[in-house]
DNA sequence: TTGTAGGCGTTATCAA
DNA sequence: TTGATAACGCCTACAA
């Protein structure tokens, strides 16, 4: 029952000085002179009372919300792929380190009034990460031009955008390499999302480039688009099939659309891997578990959101960054989904 | 450039009233009586102007914060089991529609400085939400008996506590009547955590009760323990098989775990389901997909998030509650990883 | 080394 | 129907 509420001013009583003091002892730890004696004194009140400074107080005189927005531009994608909760922990993980918070927004497409003014305008908090930024979306890149501090997890394009992303280039040549060596020469591909969605689009055209250094071309035919979920990557595969019976592998936009494509496969009387090779994208956790184990590129997405968390942090402290824009690099990892041409 | 931060003072300059007018104008919608005009005034004011009332001077003169704390009792899952961003996504989706916030609190298993007294003491936010949370968690315990509005997604058998739970009772009993009808007698189970996790204790138990129904035990030898992953489904699934190489069918603790199941499966030679069948529980998105498809216990996590978050916001307003703890049903997927005991 | 005074932007209470 | 005026709890010059 302390049911009454503790304020600085309680402190200040108990330990025989004024509020001012309490604040300096409290925040700026060893910055200014103070006596130890007085220090001692107010620590120790402040703990018998169990003192803890009101938030909005703090926030309205400091003007720093010690919080940070998390937009998940699509939220319905969180419960379906894998991906998302990775980079959020990464997240978290530092924020937690840092003593920060994390507000966490979810937009329900790219509709609806957009979340970045009921954050920012407000002060709500003090800088923003944005997951799986669209690059059709006009308000976010206000906000960059704003210079208000934003990260994201992905990329709009924008010269002025502090971004954290992946050149897939490495991991997908390599992909493509094993395939052909393999002696596939008719690869087909099923994207994480519709065209579009800058993040799958980016992923169909490096798998182009890469099969054109074999000499290799994958026509429009040879691509379908499936919608986030395993389902949509069966379905999409299963059209993909029809219309291409001749392809001897594919790339799946991710981990969780290769589950879709191989259960496809399996409908269709196909084997993965014998007579159809597969590829991942992401390298889940639960990837290397699966029947057969996928070969999959791997992307360090709890490290991709650590990344982006310490970007804002620096920028917040307004710390230079080294980079705006920082790629991290992918590699394949082999494991049992692919096997020689039929 | 409009760097200059609109004030309520500006709005009511701007529309010739006070700045008290503007309050009431804004906030109490038609509670008070305004005249029209001069509401119309504000209005316009404040459109022209872009105000927006910031946040922190709000929730000082308020005292609400119109946001909801959201703790992920192990952090260290959520990149791991697909079950937690799916009530993230049903806690999401409620509170977008009622215009709250959502503060995301991880915590790096049990140990740590609890992060409740870091919310609720420093008035950060108006309610709670606490994912998977243990029972040996004292400041919760503490905290809940503080009468401060907390819900559960999840159980710790305190009589006071607001939680929206599962009963897998019926699942359970449909899931152990169908491998019996299939013939299976030696039944064992990889539960998804170590002894002491309540929820994964409350599955093992369950199964327990419900094979004991059809004269049938599962000794303790029968049942192995994973830590979440695929990767620890699968080595417990090995210990488990090799202790107990007569098994016909193994209780998956949840779907992630059961993709390691049926991995060790695989790797020891065990077709499933002809050799070995395999339940999972949860029926997360890709389940459905799997090979083989998984016959697994549907839980609705979505909506299991917006139950809690929806009883949370009746706690914020004061509203009665129909019942402190909700339990919801779940039911038996049948798909193809069950088949006679061979 | 410490205290005083003012301000942060809102909301709430009264009078008018 | 509206406008002063006082909280709300904290921080930070500046003065002592």
């Amino acid at each position: 029952m302390a049911s009454k509420r503790v304020t600085s001013h309680d402190v200040a009583r108990r330990a025989g000085v004024s509020r001012a003091t309490v604040s300096l002892v409290l925040n700026r730890s060893d910055a200014v002179a103070l006596s130890q004696e007085t220090r001692e004194r107010v620590r120790r009140a402040a703990a018998e009372l169990g003192y803890r400074p009101n938030s909005a107080g703090r926030m309205l005189a400091s003007g720093s919300t010690e919080t940070i927005g998390l937009i998940i531009s699509d939220a319905a994608i969180l419960p379906i792929d894998g991906f998302i909760p990775q980079v959020l922990h990464g997240i978290g993980q530092v924020n937690r380190e840092r003593g920060l918070h994390v507000l966490l927004e979810g937009r329900d497409s790219s509709s609806g009034p957009n979340p970045y003014e009921a954050l920012v305008d407000t002060r709500r908090i003090d800088g923003l990460i944005v997951l799986n930024p669209r690059s059709d979306d006009e308000p976010l890149r206000a906000l960059i031009e704003s210079e208000f501090p934003v990260v994201l997890v992905g990329s709009i394009r924008h010269p002025k955008e502090h971004s954290v992303n992946f050149s897939s280039r490495a991991g997908i040549s390599a992909a493509t390499r094993l395939l052909v060596d393999l002696g596939h020469r008719r690869i087909g591909m099923v994207a994480f999302a519709a065209p579009g969605f800058v993040a799958a689009d980016a992923r169909v055209s490096a798998v182009r480039r890469a099969l054109q250094t074999h000499g290799l071309t994958m026509p429009d035919d040879a691509v379908d688009y499936a919608d986030f979920s395993a389902e949509s990557g069966y379905h999409a595969t299963k059209r993909l099939l029809q219309r291409q019976p001749d392809l001897t592998a594919i790339f799946a936009g991710n981990d969780t659309i290769a589950i879709g494509v191989m259960s496809a496969a399996a409908a269709l009387g196909r084997r993965v891997p014998g007579d159809l090779s597969v590829i991942g994208f992401d390298d889940l956790p639960f990837s290397a578990w699966l029947n057969p184990a996928l070969t999959t590129v791997h992307i360090d997405a709890v490290q991709q959101g650590a990344l982006a968390a310490e970007m804002l942090i620096r920028l917040l402290a307004g710390k230079p960054v080294d980079a705006r824009q920082v790629r991290l690099d992918c590699e394949l990892v082999e494991r049992k989904s692919c096997a020689g041409a039929p």
